[in-house]
DNA sequence: TACGATACCTACCACATGGTAAGCTGTCAA
DNA sequence: TTGACAGCTTACCATGTGGTAGGTATCGTA
């Protein structure tokens, strides 16, 4: 099966867009990288803006139906919501351009309110907090704390999948490598230990 | 007190590379902000690049500093974990600059491996490693599995710190304000919560 | 008073950038 | 057979970029 042309951009914008941002990455770099000019690529997508917002919006939609697909089981909220988080602590480990991108998005949100940025965090994130809310060790102090919990695993999940590279340089293979290993067992841990009655 | 023009070169830089990266800022801009040439900048600094690397330099030995201070405090290993983290927590949200610069940087590591990016998270880390390995609940797992859980803890503070303007946007004034409140409170119950023995 | 250094400025440059205009080529329906 | 359109191309352009060269004004010091 081959990728439209038009997809191909997609992939290869999100791809260099991630890895460089929107300003260190010029469509001329993104085209060049498909064997073709820039000018294909403005007759796709209008402008550099148009093409990033494309971008943004492939992966927004993608992680909301994945991330639904999880919501549906049906277990005790506590599984439930320790499932949400890890299998968006998988995703976001797996496609670690989108990882990238979103947080990039969260940084420059303020400037180039491009507000797709917010989206897809917006629903899920109530979707996880209304979970959690359903939880005993957690409804009793209210919405506002509730949202500061799953804050942080959220954080806990999208820092490290951002750091990979980093982490990688300041231990080396072996004990970053070892880490990520047992980085969802720790999270787990972290999740029921906070979930235990106090 | 009025500070040197070149210190006052790196405090705008900071600010404006912070908010748009370093490829979305341009040197003309950090001057004029100033009200002088970029010719003036690059007096001071030789290179756009140099003028980058002071701005690293500066926040990454502040930062080293302020967590030395509370490195000292000679109580339980668990408290001095829990305050090491509610203090890093605490200066990122102080200075969101720094904040958003260094998690940039976190992004950004693999391409301009300027790698003070690493610098201060390499000590701070281990520094963190270390404490974390004294507590017995902690200590059998292993070093790669400390790191997991102190990067957890490092994630939830920074991404908290970083999302304020999203956060702000997605749930409104009043709601993030309580998030805010509230969080450092969640943060200890996430460190106890997981620290208590299984 | 002369000298050198500091702190800037104007002028200039080569180059990369996003974008426009116009054209060429193949496909496919009328 | 023609005409429209998709999918590109080359040519071109205005603007912004980081950086160089060379100047001027100010000031502490010998």
């Amino acid at each position: 099966m081959t990728t439209s042309t038009r997809q191909q951009f997609v992939l290869q914008a999100k791809k260099l867009f991630a890895q460089r941002g929107f300003y260190g990455t010029s469509i001329a770099t993104i085209a060049n990288a498909l064997g073709l000019t820039k000018q294909a690529l403005l007759h796709y997508f209008g402008s550099k803006e148009k093409l990033y917002g494309e971008v943004l919006l492939q992966i927004s939609s993608g992680l909301l139906t994945e991330s639904e697909r999880t919501l549906k089981a049906d277990h005790q909220a506590t599984e439930r919501l320790s499932d949400l988080v890890i299998a968006h602590y998988h995703l976001l480990m797996n496609d670690d351009d989108s990882a990238r991108l979103i947080m990039r998005e969260l940084l420059d949100n303020e400037q180039r309110a491009e507000k797709a940025g917010s989206w897809y965090l917006a629903s899920y994130l109530n979707a996880l907090v209304d979970t959690a809310m359903e939880i005993e060790t957690i409804k009793h102090l209210g919405r506002a704390q509730a949202l500061a919990f799953i804050y942080q695993l959220l954080g806990a999940a999208h820092y490290f999948a951002v750091s990979q590279p980093t982490l990688e340089q300041i231990f080396g293979r072996a004990l970053s490598k070892q880490t990520r290993a047992g980085y969802e067992r720790e999270l787990r841990n972290l999740i029921s230990g906070r979930l235990r009655p106090m």
